[in-house]
RNA sequence: GGCCUCGUCGUCUAGUCCGGUCUAGGACGCCAGGUUUUCAUCCUGGUAACACGGGUUCGAAUCCCGUCGAGGCUACCA
Protein backbone atom coordinates (compact mmCIF):
# COMPACT_ATOMS: atom_id res chain seq x y z
CA UNK A 1 0.00 0.00 0.00
CA UNK A 2 1.37 3.02 -1.05
CA UNK A 3 1.52 6.24 1.66
CA UNK A 4 2.12 9.52 1.05
CA UNK A 5 2.02 12.80 3.38
CA UNK A 6 2.37 16.32 3.40
CA UNK A 7 3.82 17.76 6.85
CA UNK A 8 3.74 21.37 7.10
CA UNK A 9 4.86 23.01 10.03
CA UNK A 10 2.21 25.59 11.41
CA UNK A 11 4.19 28.75 11.33
CA UNK A 12 1.66 31.21 8.64
CA UNK A 13 -1.03 30.21 7.00
CA UNK A 14 -1.36 27.51 4.38
CA UNK A 15 1.47 28.61 1.19
CA UNK A 16 1.01 28.26 -2.35
CA UNK A 17 4.32 25.77 -2.44
CA UNK A 18 3.09 24.01 0.17
CA UNK A 19 -0.43 23.33 -1.26
CA UNK A 20 1.25 22.23 -4.49
CA UNK A 21 3.22 19.68 -2.71
CA UNK A 22 0.08 18.67 -0.43
CA UNK A 23 -1.58 18.38 -4.44
CA UNK A 24 1.09 15.87 -5.79
CA UNK A 25 1.60 13.50 -2.66
CA UNK A 26 -2.85 13.72 -2.76
CA UNK A 27 -2.64 12.83 -6.58
CA UNK A 28 0.40 10.10 -6.24
CA UNK A 29 -1.97 8.22 -3.54
CA UNK A 30 -4.85 8.32 -4.84
CA UNK A 31 -3.64 7.25 -8.65
CA UNK A 32 -2.26 4.53 -6.54
CA UNK A 33 -5.21 3.91 -4.60
CA UNK A 34 -2.99 4.65 -1.25
CA UNK A 35 -3.41 6.51 1.45
CA UNK A 36 -2.65 10.05 2.10
CA UNK A 37 -1.69 11.56 5.39
CA UNK A 38 -1.50 15.25 7.24
CA UNK A 39 0.91 15.41 9.93
CA UNK A 40 1.59 18.61 11.51
CA UNK A 41 5.67 19.32 12.28
CA UNK A 42 5.10 21.53 15.16
CA UNK A 43 8.33 20.84 17.22
CA UNK A 44 9.42 23.92 17.20
CA UNK A 45 7.42 25.22 19.21
CA UNK A 46 8.54 28.79 19.67
CA UNK A 47 6.81 29.46 16.22
CA UNK A 48 4.40 27.00 15.84
CA UNK A 49 0.66 28.54 16.67
CA UNK A 50 -3.05 26.69 16.75
CA UNK A 51 -4.23 29.59 14.23
CA UNK A 52 -1.82 28.17 11.62
CA UNK A 53 -2.84 24.76 11.99
CA UNK A 54 -6.28 25.48 11.72
CA UNK A 55 -5.48 27.84 8.51
CA UNK A 56 -3.59 25.14 6.83
CA UNK A 57 -6.29 21.91 7.16
CA UNK A 58 -9.17 24.11 6.30
CA UNK A 59 -7.79 25.64 3.32
CA UNK A 60 -6.38 21.84 2.18
CA UNK A 61 -9.81 20.86 2.91
CA UNK A 62 -11.46 23.72 0.85
CA UNK A 63 -9.03 22.17 -2.13
CA UNK A 64 -10.53 19.24 -1.56
CA UNK A 65 -7.12 17.40 -0.49
CA UNK A 66 -9.17 15.33 2.15
CA UNK A 67 -6.79 13.51 4.55
CA UNK A 68 -7.58 9.68 4.94
CA UNK A 69 -5.30 9.74 7.62
CA UNK A 70 -3.99 12.31 10.36
CA UNK A 71 -5.04 15.87 11.09
CA UNK A 72 -8.37 16.97 9.73
CA UNK A 73 -11.01 18.99 10.18
CA UNK A 74 -13.15 15.92 11.70
CA UNK A 75 -10.21 15.67 14.35
CA UNK A 76 -7.40 13.10 14.04
CA UNK A 77 -8.44 9.99 12.05
CA UNK A 78 -6.21 6.42 11.54
CA UNK A 79 -4.95 4.78 14.27
CA UNK A 80 -1.21 5.32 13.91
CA UNK A 81 -1.31 9.21 15.83
CA UNK A 82 -0.94 11.50 17.27
CA UNK A 83 -0.09 13.25 14.36
CA UNK A 84 0.86 16.41 15.71
CA UNK A 85 4.64 15.83 16.74
CA UNK A 86 4.34 18.10 19.43
CA UNK A 87 2.32 15.35 21.17
CA UNK A 88 4.91 12.58 20.11
CA UNK A 89 7.95 13.59 22.69
CA UNK A 90 7.60 10.29 23.94
CA UNK A 91 7.85 8.46 20.45
CA UNK A 92 10.80 9.70 19.56
CA UNK A 93 13.08 9.11 23.06
CA UNK A 94 13.51 5.14 22.37
CA UNK A 95 15.14 6.18 19.09
CA UNK A 96 17.24 8.53 19.89
CA UNK A 97 18.38 6.01 22.91
CA UNK A 98 19.29 3.48 20.29
CA UNK A 99 20.84 5.42 18.20
CA UNK A 100 23.50 6.58 21.38
CA UNK A 101 23.53 2.87 22.17
CA UNK A 102 24.77 1.76 18.82
CA UNK A 103 27.07 4.55 18.41
CA UNK A 104 25.90 6.12 15.62
CA UNK A 105 25.12 8.65 17.17
CA UNK A 106 27.08 10.83 20.56
CA UNK A 107 26.93 13.71 22.69
CA UNK A 108 28.78 16.51 21.82
CA UNK A 109 30.02 18.59 24.43
CA UNK A 110 31.52 21.52 21.83
CA UNK A 111 30.59 24.83 22.81
CA UNK A 112 29.48 27.78 20.31
CA UNK A 113 33.11 29.27 20.44
CA UNK A 114 35.52 26.19 19.97
CA UNK A 115 33.29 25.07 16.98
CA UNK A 116 34.12 28.74 15.52
CA UNK A 117 37.63 28.10 16.10
CA UNK A 118 37.24 24.69 14.12
CA UNK A 119 35.50 26.69 11.63
CA UNK A 120 38.47 29.35 11.09
CA UNK A 121 41.28 26.71 11.39
CA UNK A 122 39.67 24.94 8.45
CA UNK A 123 39.32 28.36 6.44
CA UNK A 124 43.30 29.16 7.28
CA UNK A 125 43.69 25.91 5.88
CA UNK A 126 42.16 26.71 3.10
CA UNK A 127 40.38 23.09 3.24
CA UNK A 128 36.16 23.05 3.42
CA UNK A 129 34.72 22.78 6.97
CA UNK A 130 33.35 19.68 7.87
CA UNK A 131 32.45 18.52 11.18
CA UNK A 132 34.06 15.71 12.77
CA UNK A 133 33.97 16.53 16.40
CA UNK A 134 36.17 15.37 18.61
CA UNK A 135 33.65 14.16 21.07
CA UNK A 136 32.33 11.61 18.25
CA UNK A 137 34.15 8.42 19.39
CA UNK A 138 33.84 8.69 23.49
CA UNK A 139 30.85 8.12 25.38
CA UNK A 140 30.48 10.49 27.96
CA UNK A 141 27.85 12.07 30.22
CA UNK A 142 25.86 15.02 28.92
CA UNK A 143 25.89 18.27 30.45
CA UNK A 144 23.23 20.76 30.23
CA UNK A 145 25.18 22.51 26.87
CA UNK A 146 25.52 19.07 25.00
CA UNK A 147 23.32 18.24 22.00
CA UNK A 148 23.23 14.91 20.20
CA UNK A 149 24.79 14.41 16.75
CA UNK A 150 24.77 12.08 14.02
CA UNK A 151 27.91 10.11 13.23
CA UNK A 152 28.09 10.59 9.76
CA UNK A 153 30.10 7.66 8.38
CA UNK A 154 32.31 8.32 5.80
CA UNK A 155 30.34 6.58 2.23
CA UNK A 156 28.11 7.67 -0.98
CA UNK A 157 24.71 7.95 -0.12
CA UNK A 158 22.65 7.31 -3.44
CA UNK A 159 19.23 7.41 -4.25
CA UNK A 160 16.89 7.18 -7.54
CA UNK A 161 14.65 10.05 -7.02
CA UNK A 162 11.51 9.59 -8.71
CA UNK A 163 11.41 12.97 -10.73
CA UNK A 164 14.72 14.12 -10.82
CA UNK A 165 16.22 10.18 -11.09
CA UNK A 166 19.87 9.62 -9.64
CA UNK A 167 21.04 11.74 -7.14
CA UNK A 168 24.45 10.82 -5.19
CA UNK A 169 26.35 12.73 -2.84
CA UNK A 170 29.27 11.79 -0.92
CA UNK A 171 29.00 12.00 3.02
CA UNK A 172 32.47 13.32 3.45
CA UNK A 173 31.29 16.95 2.88
CA UNK A 174 28.32 16.32 4.98
CA UNK A 175 29.45 17.21 9.01
CA UNK A 176 28.00 15.41 12.15
CA UNK A 177 24.68 17.46 12.40
CA UNK A 178 22.67 17.87 15.34
CA UNK A 179 19.41 15.65 15.85
CA UNK A 180 18.60 16.52 19.13
CA UNK A 181 18.81 19.00 21.30
CA UNK A 182 18.60 16.64 23.87
CA UNK A 183 16.32 13.37 24.74
CA UNK A 184 13.21 15.27 24.97
CA UNK A 185 13.90 18.17 21.69
CA UNK A 186 14.73 16.11 18.79
CA UNK A 187 14.85 18.24 15.63
CA UNK A 188 13.61 17.99 12.33
CA UNK A 189 15.57 15.89 10.03
CA UNK A 190 15.23 12.94 13.00
CA UNK A 191 11.88 13.34 13.96
CA UNK A 192 10.70 12.99 10.26
CA UNK A 193 12.66 9.77 9.56
CA UNK A 194 10.83 8.38 13.13
CA UNK A 195 7.34 9.16 12.31
CA UNK A 196 7.36 8.36 8.36
CA UNK A 197 8.71 4.66 9.17
CA UNK A 198 5.91 4.45 12.19
CA UNK A 199 3.40 6.23 9.85
CA UNK A 200 4.58 3.77 6.90
CA UNK A 201 4.83 6.71 4.83
CA UNK A 202 6.34 4.67 1.42
CA UNK A 203 6.44 7.88 -0.53
CA UNK A 204 8.02 11.27 0.51
CA UNK A 205 7.08 14.23 -2.51
CA UNK A 206 8.38 17.13 -0.88
CA UNK A 207 9.54 20.36 -2.33
CA UNK A 208 13.02 20.94 -4.44
CA UNK A 209 14.89 22.37 -1.39
CA UNK A 210 14.80 19.29 0.24
CA UNK A 211 17.38 17.87 -1.73
CA UNK A 212 19.97 18.64 0.82
CA UNK A 213 18.39 16.96 3.77
CA UNK A 214 17.62 13.67 2.48
CA UNK A 215 20.83 11.97 2.66
CA UNK A 216 20.78 12.80 6.07
CA UNK A 217 17.54 11.51 6.64
CA UNK A 218 18.78 7.93 4.71
CA UNK A 219 21.28 7.61 6.70
CA UNK A 220 19.37 8.25 9.83
CA UNK A 221 16.80 5.55 8.46
CA UNK A 222 19.41 3.06 8.03
CA UNK A 223 21.05 3.55 11.16
CA UNK A 224 17.84 3.20 12.39
CA UNK A 225 17.32 0.18 10.33
CA UNK A 226 14.02 0.99 9.37
CA UNK A 227 12.84 0.50 5.12
CA UNK A 228 13.68 2.47 2.59
CA UNK A 229 11.58 5.11 1.65
CA UNK A 230 10.98 6.29 -2.35
CA UNK A 231 12.15 10.08 -2.49
CA UNK A 232 10.22 12.49 -5.07
CA UNK A 233 11.56 15.85 -5.19
CA UNK A 234 8.84 18.04 -6.89
CA UNK A 235 10.51 21.46 -8.77
CA UNK A 236 9.60 25.05 -7.04
CA UNK A 237 7.52 27.38 -7.42
CA UNK A 238 8.98 30.71 -8.10
CA UNK A 239 7.78 34.47 -8.01
CA UNK A 240 8.06 36.30 -11.51
CA UNK A 241 11.39 37.20 -11.01
CA UNK A 242 12.52 33.55 -10.62
CA UNK A 243 12.88 34.20 -6.41
CA UNK A 244 10.92 31.56 -4.11
CA UNK A 245 7.82 32.98 -3.66
CA UNK A 246 7.62 35.57 -0.94
CA UNK A 247 5.79 37.81 0.41
CA UNK A 248 7.63 40.29 -1.94
CA UNK A 249 5.33 38.94 -4.83
CA UNK A 250 1.85 39.53 -3.38
CA UNK A 251 -0.41 37.08 -2.28
CA UNK A 252 0.99 33.62 -1.32
CA UNK A 253 -1.49 32.02 1.15
CA UNK A 254 -4.37 30.14 0.02
CA UNK A 255 -6.67 31.84 2.04
CA UNK A 256 -5.51 35.11 0.19
CA UNK A 257 -6.81 33.72 -3.10
CA UNK A 258 -10.18 32.19 -1.36
CA UNK A 259 -10.93 35.56 0.11
CA UNK A 260 -10.88 37.18 -3.32
CA UNK A 261 -12.97 35.17 -5.09
CA UNK A 262 -10.70 32.14 -6.98
CA UNK A 263 -12.45 28.80 -6.82
CA UNK A 264 -10.78 25.61 -5.70
CA UNK A 265 -11.55 23.58 -8.70
CA UNK A 266 -9.32 26.47 -10.50
CA UNK A 267 -6.56 26.50 -8.07
CA UNK A 268 -6.53 22.74 -8.17
CA UNK A 269 -6.17 22.37 -12.35
CA UNK A 270 -3.52 25.61 -12.18
CA UNK A 271 -1.66 24.55 -9.53
CA UNK A 272 -1.88 20.74 -10.80
CA UNK A 273 -0.54 22.52 -14.66
CA UNK A 274 2.66 24.06 -12.97
CA UNK A 275 4.84 21.38 -13.02
CA UNK A 276 2.63 18.63 -14.83
CA UNK A 277 0.61 17.64 -17.56
CA UNK A 278 -0.44 14.84 -19.06
CA UNK A 279 1.50 14.80 -22.09
CA UNK A 280 -0.82 16.45 -24.33
CA UNK A 281 -2.49 19.92 -25.32
CA UNK A 282 -5.68 19.36 -22.63
CA UNK A 283 -5.85 22.38 -20.27
CA UNK A 284 -8.43 21.45 -18.20
CA UNK A 285 -9.23 18.64 -16.09
CA UNK A 286 -11.26 18.51 -12.72
CA UNK A 287 -9.60 16.49 -9.59
CA UNK A 288 -10.75 13.17 -10.51
CA UNK A 289 -9.80 13.91 -13.97
CA UNK A 290 -6.31 14.59 -12.68
CA UNK A 291 -5.76 11.70 -10.10
CA UNK A 292 -6.56 9.05 -12.94
CA UNK A 293 -4.13 11.02 -15.37
CA UNK A 294 -1.28 11.57 -12.93
CA UNK A 295 2.03 9.82 -12.82
CA UNK A 296 5.62 11.19 -11.46
CA UNK A 297 7.25 10.31 -14.79
CA UNK A 298 5.33 13.59 -15.95
CA UNK A 299 6.01 15.88 -13.48
CA UNK A 300 8.73 18.86 -14.27
CA UNK A 301 12.00 19.32 -13.39
CA UNK A 302 12.42 22.64 -13.23
CA UNK A 303 10.91 25.49 -11.04
CA UNK A 304 7.69 27.61 -12.62
CA UNK A 305 6.48 30.90 -11.91
CA UNK A 306 3.34 31.23 -10.98
CA UNK A 307 1.43 33.32 -13.56
CA UNK A 308 -1.44 35.16 -11.94
CA UNK A 309 -2.89 35.68 -15.95
CA UNK A 310 -3.31 32.21 -16.63
CA UNK A 311 -4.50 31.18 -13.02
CA UNK A 312 -7.15 34.07 -13.98
CA UNK A 313 -8.24 32.63 -16.96
CA UNK A 314 -8.73 29.16 -15.67
CA UNK A 315 -10.78 30.81 -13.21
CA UNK A 316 -12.68 33.04 -15.48
CA UNK A 317 -13.68 29.90 -17.27
CA UNK A 318 -14.89 27.81 -14.16
CA UNK A 319 -16.87 31.22 -13.07
CA UNK A 320 -18.77 30.58 -16.13
CA UNK A 321 -18.99 26.49 -15.79
CA UNK A 322 -20.56 26.78 -12.35
CA UNK A 323 -24.32 26.16 -11.66
CA UNK A 324 -26.83 29.38 -11.87
CA UNK A 325 -27.13 28.85 -8.13
CA UNK A 326 -23.31 29.17 -6.76
CA UNK A 327 -23.27 32.11 -9.18
CA UNK A 328 -26.06 33.99 -7.69
CA UNK A 329 -24.60 32.27 -4.11
CA UNK A 330 -20.66 33.66 -5.02
CA UNK A 331 -21.74 37.19 -6.64
CA UNK A 332 -24.23 38.10 -3.99
CA UNK A 333 -21.40 37.26 -1.05
CA UNK A 334 -18.93 39.14 -3.20
CA UNK A 335 -21.35 42.00 -3.21
CA UNK A 336 -21.79 42.19 -0.10
CA UNK A 337 -17.89 41.89 0.61
CA UNK A 338 -17.30 44.80 -1.81
CA UNK A 339 -19.61 47.04 0.00
CA UNK A 340 -22.65 47.38 -1.86
CA UNK A 341 -26.44 47.04 -0.29
CA UNK A 342 -27.88 44.54 -1.73
CA UNK A 343 -31.17 44.95 -0.07
CA UNK A 344 -32.05 47.85 -2.19
CA UNK A 345 -32.78 45.41 -4.97
CA UNK A 346 -34.82 43.03 -5.87
CA UNK A 347 -34.18 39.36 -6.08
CA UNK A 348 -34.29 39.69 -9.99
CA UNK A 349 -32.29 42.73 -10.11
CA UNK A 350 -29.58 41.25 -7.85
CA UNK A 351 -30.23 38.28 -10.34
CA UNK A 352 -29.55 40.63 -13.60
CA UNK A 353 -26.32 42.31 -12.36
CA UNK A 354 -24.79 38.76 -11.07
CA UNK A 355 -25.46 37.75 -14.56
CA UNK A 356 -24.08 40.64 -15.83
CA UNK A 357 -20.78 40.44 -14.43
CA UNK A 358 -20.53 36.70 -14.64
CA UNK A 359 -19.04 36.97 -18.17
CA UNK A 360 -16.56 40.07 -17.02
CA UNK A 361 -15.16 39.21 -13.86
CA UNK A 362 -11.99 36.92 -13.53
CA UNK A 363 -12.26 36.59 -9.70
CA UNK A 364 -15.48 37.52 -7.65
CA UNK A 365 -13.83 39.76 -5.47
CA UNK A 366 -13.94 42.16 -8.83
CA UNK A 367 -17.74 42.22 -8.75
CA UNK A 368 -19.25 45.29 -8.98
CA UNK A 369 -16.21 47.16 -10.02
CA UNK A 370 -17.68 48.82 -12.53
CA UNK A 371 -20.99 48.73 -11.88
CA UNK A 372 -20.91 52.59 -9.77
CA UNK A 373 -23.71 54.10 -11.89
CA UNK A 374 -26.25 51.54 -11.22
CA UNK A 375 -26.48 53.17 -7.69
CA UNK A 376 -26.43 56.49 -8.63
CA UNK A 377 -27.39 58.92 -11.26
CA UNK A 378 -23.80 59.07 -13.14
CA UNK A 379 -22.39 62.42 -13.86
CA UNK A 380 -20.75 62.28 -17.46
CA UNK A 381 -19.91 64.64 -20.20
CA UNK A 382 -22.86 65.46 -22.50
CA UNK A 383 -20.24 64.97 -25.26
CA UNK A 384 -19.93 61.35 -25.27
CA UNK A 385 -23.49 60.62 -26.06
CA UNK A 386 -22.96 61.46 -29.72
CA UNK A 387 -22.51 58.51 -31.82
CA UNK A 388 -19.90 59.46 -34.31
CA UNK A 389 -20.99 62.41 -36.25
CA UNK A 390 -24.48 62.86 -34.31
CA UNK A 391 -24.87 66.57 -33.42
CA UNK A 392 -27.34 67.77 -30.87
CA UNK A 393 -30.66 67.91 -32.22
CA UNK A 394 -29.73 64.42 -33.47
CA UNK A 395 -28.49 62.84 -30.28
CA UNK A 396 -32.05 64.92 -28.57
CA UNK A 397 -34.26 63.00 -30.66
CA UNK A 398 -32.71 59.51 -30.72
CA UNK A 399 -32.78 60.13 -26.81
CA UNK A 400 -36.73 60.90 -27.13
CA UNK A 401 -37.19 58.43 -29.65
CA UNK A 402 -35.99 56.16 -26.94
CA UNK A 403 -37.98 57.95 -24.22
CA UNK A 404 -40.99 57.53 -26.02
CA UNK A 405 -40.65 53.78 -26.55
CA UNK A 406 -39.79 52.98 -23.03
CA UNK A 407 -43.05 54.59 -21.87
CA UNK A 408 -44.85 51.92 -23.82
CA UNK A 409 -43.69 49.26 -22.80
CA UNK A 410 -45.07 47.17 -19.58
CA UNK A 411 -42.98 45.63 -16.81
CA UNK A 412 -43.12 42.96 -17.48
CA UNK A 413 -41.67 43.40 -20.85
CA UNK A 414 -38.19 44.13 -19.50
CA UNK A 415 -37.08 40.17 -20.16
CA UNK A 416 -37.74 41.14 -24.04
CA UNK A 417 -36.55 44.49 -24.03
CA UNK A 418 -33.72 43.35 -26.66
CA UNK A 419 -36.12 42.36 -28.77
CA UNK A 420 -38.61 45.40 -29.01
CA UNK A 421 -36.20 47.98 -29.07
CA UNK A 422 -34.59 45.83 -32.27
CA UNK A 423 -38.05 45.11 -33.77
CA UNK A 424 -38.69 49.16 -33.07
CA UNK A 425 -35.66 50.71 -34.46
CA UNK A 426 -36.44 48.41 -37.74
CA UNK A 427 -39.76 49.18 -38.05
CA UNK A 428 -38.91 53.17 -37.84
CA UNK A 429 -35.92 52.48 -40.09
CA UNK A 430 -33.77 53.96 -37.30
CA UNK A 431 -29.83 53.03 -37.10
CA UNK A 432 -29.04 50.94 -34.33
CA UNK A 433 -25.81 52.94 -33.08
CA UNK A 434 -27.70 56.16 -33.34
CA UNK A 435 -30.74 54.86 -30.85
CA UNK A 436 -28.47 52.58 -28.48
CA UNK A 437 -25.29 54.54 -27.98
CA UNK A 438 -27.14 57.62 -26.82
CA UNK A 439 -29.24 55.65 -25.06
CA UNK A 440 -26.34 53.45 -23.34
CA UNK A 441 -24.61 56.62 -22.60
CA UNK A 442 -27.85 58.42 -20.88
CA UNK A 443 -28.22 55.16 -18.64
CA UNK A 444 -24.64 54.66 -17.94
CA UNK A 445 -22.91 57.29 -18.29
CA UNK A 446 -19.94 55.95 -19.33
CA UNK A 447 -17.95 55.14 -22.97
CA UNK A 448 -17.94 51.73 -22.01
CA UNK A 449 -20.51 49.66 -20.38
CA UNK A 450 -22.94 47.19 -20.26
CA UNK A 451 -25.47 46.74 -23.10
CA UNK A 452 -28.44 49.41 -22.61
CA UNK A 453 -31.36 46.59 -22.45
CA UNK A 454 -29.43 44.93 -19.45
CA UNK A 455 -29.01 48.21 -17.71
CA UNK A 456 -32.70 49.02 -18.40
CA UNK A 457 -33.51 45.54 -17.26
CA UNK A 458 -31.59 46.26 -13.96
CA UNK A 459 -32.90 50.03 -13.92
CA UNK A 460 -36.28 49.15 -14.14
CA UNK A 461 -38.56 51.23 -16.44
CA UNK A 462 -38.67 54.75 -14.73
CA UNK A 463 -34.95 55.06 -13.58
CA UNK A 464 -34.38 54.36 -17.17
CA UNK A 465 -37.04 57.15 -18.14
CA UNK A 466 -35.82 60.02 -15.62
CA UNK A 467 -32.26 59.06 -16.51
CA UNK A 468 -32.93 59.91 -20.35
CA UNK A 469 -34.59 63.17 -19.26
CA UNK A 470 -31.71 64.26 -17.12
CA UNK A 471 -29.47 63.47 -20.70
CA UNK A 472 -31.70 65.70 -23.00
CA UNK A 473 -31.54 68.61 -20.24
CA UNK A 474 -28.02 68.22 -20.49
CA UNK A 475 -27.74 68.55 -23.88
CA UNK A 476 -30.38 71.41 -24.17
CA UNK A 477 -27.86 73.19 -21.13
CA UNK A 478 -24.62 72.12 -23.49
CA UNK A 479 -25.65 74.19 -25.83
C1' G B 1 33.19 29.49 -1.60
C1' G B 2 31.41 24.15 -1.35
C1' C B 3 27.55 20.63 -2.54
C1' C B 4 23.00 19.63 -5.23
C1' U B 5 19.37 20.61 -9.02
C1' C B 6 17.80 22.82 -13.46
C1' G B 7 18.17 25.34 -18.64
C1' U B 8 12.39 24.98 -25.52
C1' C B 9 8.23 31.40 -27.16
C1' G B 10 7.54 37.01 -21.97
C1' U B 11 5.00 32.83 -18.87
C1' C B 12 3.09 27.47 -18.28
C1' U B 13 4.50 23.67 -21.48
C1' A B 14 4.47 19.38 -25.94
C1' G B 15 8.58 17.28 -28.36
C1' U B 16 14.27 14.83 -25.57
C1' C B 17 14.41 8.19 -23.17
C1' C B 18 13.96 5.21 -28.95
C1' G B 19 18.25 11.47 -33.62
C1' G B 20 14.95 12.50 -39.49
C1' U B 21 7.57 13.10 -39.57
C1' C B 22 10.02 19.97 -35.81
C1' U B 23 10.30 25.32 -41.88
C1' A B 24 9.46 23.27 -33.16
C1' G B 25 2.86 22.24 -31.51
C1' G B 26 -0.81 24.06 -27.64
C1' A B 27 -2.35 27.49 -23.72
C1' C B 28 -1.95 32.35 -21.06
C1' G B 29 -0.39 37.28 -22.33
C1' C B 30 0.17 40.76 -26.24
C1' C B 31 -1.20 42.61 -31.34
C1' A B 32 -4.65 42.61 -35.54
C1' G B 33 -9.34 41.26 -37.71
C1' G B 34 -14.55 39.44 -37.26
C1' U B 35 -19.38 39.43 -34.41
C1' U B 36 -21.53 43.59 -31.40
C1' U B 37 -24.15 50.52 -30.30
C1' U B 38 -19.41 50.50 -26.69
C1' C B 39 -16.92 47.29 -23.14
C1' A B 40 -16.73 42.22 -21.89
C1' U B 41 -17.75 37.38 -23.97
C1' C B 42 -17.12 34.49 -28.35
C1' C B 43 -14.56 33.32 -33.25
C1' U B 44 -10.23 33.87 -36.70
C1' G B 45 -5.28 35.19 -37.60
C1' G B 46 -0.48 37.00 -36.03
C1' U B 47 3.73 37.71 -32.56
C1' A B 48 7.49 34.92 -30.12
C1' A B 49 11.76 29.90 -28.10
C1' C B 50 15.48 24.91 -28.75
C1' A B 51 21.28 29.37 -23.31
C1' C B 52 26.26 29.28 -25.81
C1' G B 53 30.56 26.63 -27.96
C1' G B 54 32.66 22.26 -29.65
C1' G B 55 32.08 17.06 -31.04
C1' U B 56 29.51 12.40 -33.03
C1' U B 57 26.33 11.72 -37.46
C1' C B 58 24.27 11.94 -44.16
C1' G B 59 21.15 14.44 -40.44
C1' A B 60 20.77 16.95 -33.41
C1' A B 61 15.98 20.67 -29.65
C1' U B 62 16.95 15.37 -29.17
C1' C B 63 23.45 11.75 -28.04
C1' C B 64 28.66 13.27 -25.77
C1' C B 65 32.05 17.10 -23.70
C1' G B 66 32.81 21.95 -22.11
C1' U B 67 31.21 26.92 -20.96
C1' C B 68 27.73 30.22 -19.22
C1' G B 69 23.37 31.23 -16.63
C1' A B 70 19.45 30.41 -12.92
C1' G B 71 17.71 28.33 -8.40
C1' G B 72 18.18 25.49 -3.82
C1' C B 73 20.95 23.94 0.47
C1' U B 74 25.12 25.04 3.45
C1' A B 75 21.17 26.20 11.62
C1' C B 76 21.05 23.55 18.41
C1' C B 77 14.22 26.16 11.82
C1' A B 78 11.14 23.05 9.31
Amino acid sequence: MIKTRIAPSPTGNLHIGTTRTALFNYLYAKNQQGKFVIRIEDTDIARSTKESEQDIIEGLEWLGLIPDEGVSLRGELGDLGPYRQSQRADTYRPYLEQLLATGDAYWCNLTDSELEELKTKAEQEQRQFVLRSPYREQKQEPTPQSVIRFKVPDTKVIFEDKIKGKIEFDTSLLGDFVIAKNLDYPLYNFVVVVDDELMEITHIIRGDDHIANTPKQILINKALGFKNKQFAHLPLILAPDKSKMSKRFGATSIKEYREQGYLPEAMINFLALLGWNEGNDREYYTLGEIIAKFSLKRVQKSGAIFNIQKLDSINSHYIKQLSQEKQLEFGREYLVKNGFDINQWTANQLNQIIKLEIQRIKKFSDIGRELDFLWQQPEYNPEILAYKAMNNPQIIASLEWSQKLLYNIKDNDLENIEQLIKTAIQEDSQQMGEILWPLRVALSGKEKSPSPFEIIAILGKDESIRRLQSAISLISLDK
